[in-house]
DNA sequence: ACCTGAACACCGTTCAAGT
DNA sequence: ACCTGAACACCGTTCAAGT
């Protein structure tokens, strides 16, 4: 018979690793990767952690919260250019590398940009990105005002195509519900719809992406200057 | 005493209506309208029904369903402008005052853009508005790839601003959560953050969505033909 | 201070049974 | 065919109690 009070609590044993935001909030990435969006709970990242759900109030006000800090952590990964003019690169090639790099980096875990979306990322990660962001903006010569939206539309757009692509979207007979929707459309009552029914779910996220990068860059760029005109 | 033996059953009262799918999505709204996307549950849109959540599963496959179809019912709302040559407003105007009542509508029931974002909105009411977007950028001169790149960049776009806009964004002491962290970020650290932290989240949702349709569609527009040039 | 079990008030979905 | 109560397998969050 094994000596039953020799037995120690699991909590003492040597692999096992102390609490603390950092351990949560990786291993919350763990479950993400492994059960996806739907299996994302706080329940399932206690468990992970062989604890149970109580026990992570201690480092978060709530589920809200541990969503913005999986999201700003895994956006440490994007890679940004450099800055000033070292560069010998043109500002809007440099700007479009940046959101490239935001872009993949979203797509890698799957689940993340749909979190992306739901939450409001601002921690210390994303200032760090809107910090470069900023600054090719300006020395694209775009004003302060539009710098600043540009910003937003151009991380929120990133995001949503990011989340877009990766959604699961409740594949029906292997087919997109949007695909399902496009082949049922009417030539008589949706002529341009049924024509370009192919081009409309055409084409890599990546493709995509780069064109309305190319799109939105380009048009803040074309915007006329508000104050630093000739006077 | 009451004679307890003349109780009707409540389904029986001339006030119930019976169930259907379109008052179950009328329901679904109201319930949206009053407690909001955090009170939105298949259970409470049965009880406001006077019904267990199991009768709605004769209607609906799943939750995700019924938020398509809330959506889609919504979009019932948005005007479309006229078609074809037949105005004398340029196109880039009338795709604008399509896009602002898209934006609007959605922002007019608090929580429905959210519920945008995060379902795929495909039904009858969305076709409608792709059929007219594609018409005005065909208009437009754009060729047929961008402008059904575009479809999808323009209403995305406005859904996620919607969004953002009217998201809870969990108040703490009345500041948003982003203008909580910006207020302490360092000018050090983040020169231009510091610089802009105002810029940053200044502006309607109106102002900002207007100048990011003005950049989307003037980006969209100064693209190089593709097929159509000289030979 | 950190951690925990148990409880509370919810979820979406299924299923056998009723009409 | 339409509707339902009850159950199943979950949730996030709180709280009193432990160390």
């Amino acid at each position: 018979m094994a000596d039953r009070t020799k037995v120690v609590s699991r909590r003492m044993r040597p692999a096992k690793s102390p609490l603390s935001l950092e351990v949560i909030i990786s291993t919350a990435l763990d479950v993400l990767a492994k059960d996806g969006t739907a299996g994302l709970s706080l329940r399932r990242v206690a468990t992970a952690l062989d604890t149970g759900p109580a026990s992570l109030y201690v480092y978060l006000e709530n589920l809200d919260e541990l969503h913005a800090l999986m999201v700003d952590q895994a956006l440490a990964a994007v890679r940004l250019p450099k800055a000033g003019g070292a560069s010998r690169r043109p500002w809007s090639s440099r700007l479009k590398a940046l959101l490239r790099s935001y872009f993949s980096t979203l797509c890698k875990r799957p689940g993340l940009a749909e979190l992306a979306l739901s939450t409001i990322a601002c921690g210390p990660n994303s200032i760090r990105i809107w910090e470069r962001l900023l600054d090719l903006l300006k020395e694209g010569g775009v004003d302060d005002t539009r710098a600043a939206w540009g910003v937003d539309l151009l991380t929120l757009y990133v995001t949503a195509i990011a989340a877009e692509q990766s959604h699961p979207d409740a594949k029906v007979d292997g087919l997109s519900r949007v695909k399902k929707a496009l082949s049922t459309v009417s030539a008589d009552a949706f002529p341009l719809v049924f024509a370009f029914r192919e081009a409309l779910t055409s084409g890599s996220g990546e493709a995509r992406s780069d064109w309305a990068l190319d799109v939105i860059i380009g048009g803040i760029a074309a915007q006329p200057r508000t104050k630093d005109d000739n006077p």
